[in-house]
DNA sequence: CTTATTGCAAACTCTTTGCATTGGA
DNA sequence: TCCAATGCAAAGAGTTTGCAATAAG
């Protein structure tokens, strides 16, 4: 196993997705560290987070334009995300009742499920 | 309300979709037209996809690279995909038991829900 | 002192756009 | 004839990579 050093770069990023759990893209937080004046490259930043993603402790998706966006998420127990279309703030949602409507399409469609992603979007009760 | 005029690549564009219906890149769109001697720039590809999304006759999905796929889909009732992992067959999955299940997040996560996505991926009855 | 990590710039991939040309109706 | 649609090539946006310089342990 490789080693894993502490650097100011690393440390900068992951403080900051410490610090705001939402969706952010690369460039997103890339200009923030920026106007931190925490001085990161946008390639360490993507190679930073794709570190994150693989160890687990990021979650990673891609959003309808394409561009990929990260998120410090403990995956523990399987769940889904509602994220607020106004603010971004992410709402972890249990899926044990979905786990069990996977269950029964299975049964039904003779499909043999490996995984399902799921996201509600909407406005969170703050935003409301 | 403008024209629409019937050409020779939307003609193509069109057969293609509806003779395989799964989710393709616009790259592989126009390799296989290419294939067919049906000479249809990349360029034309992509318009010609983003017309028919926003006609509502193609269903536009970003996958988990970040490359968008299309595919010919009535949208008439809401419904949700299971995609095949070998074949990338289609299955329709209606959703009336999900809609009930985002309601009963709605009301307990203060949630007001504009929108859900998912998706399940597995193997269909055919390719196992 | 060793080698993982960084920054930079170049390369890549997917997608969009401007513009002159083609071709439906 | 008129203007929508096409093709081409250039431009954009996001992401990856090679390599020399830097810094952690």
């Amino acid at each position: 196993m490789r080693a894993d050093y502490a650097t100011r770069p690393r440390g900068a990023i992951e403080r900051l997705l410490e610090s705001d759990r939402r969706y952010l893209s690369a460039t997103q937080i890339h200009t923030r560290l920026d106007v931190e004046q925490a001085r990161v490259s946008l390639a360490t930043v993507y190679r930073t987070l794709e570190r994150l993603h693989t160890k687990g402790t990021v979650s990673a998706r891609v959003d309808e334009r394409g561009e990929t966006t990260y998120m410090l998420c403990e995956p523990e127990h399987h769940h889904h995300h509602a994220i607020c279309r106004i603010c971004g703030r992410v709402e972890d949602v249990p899926c044990r009742a979905l786990d069990e409507f996977a269950s029964a399409l299975q049964q039904r469609y003779g499909f043999e499920l490996d995984g399902h992603a799921m996201e509600f979007s909407g406005v969170c009760n703050t935003c409301r």
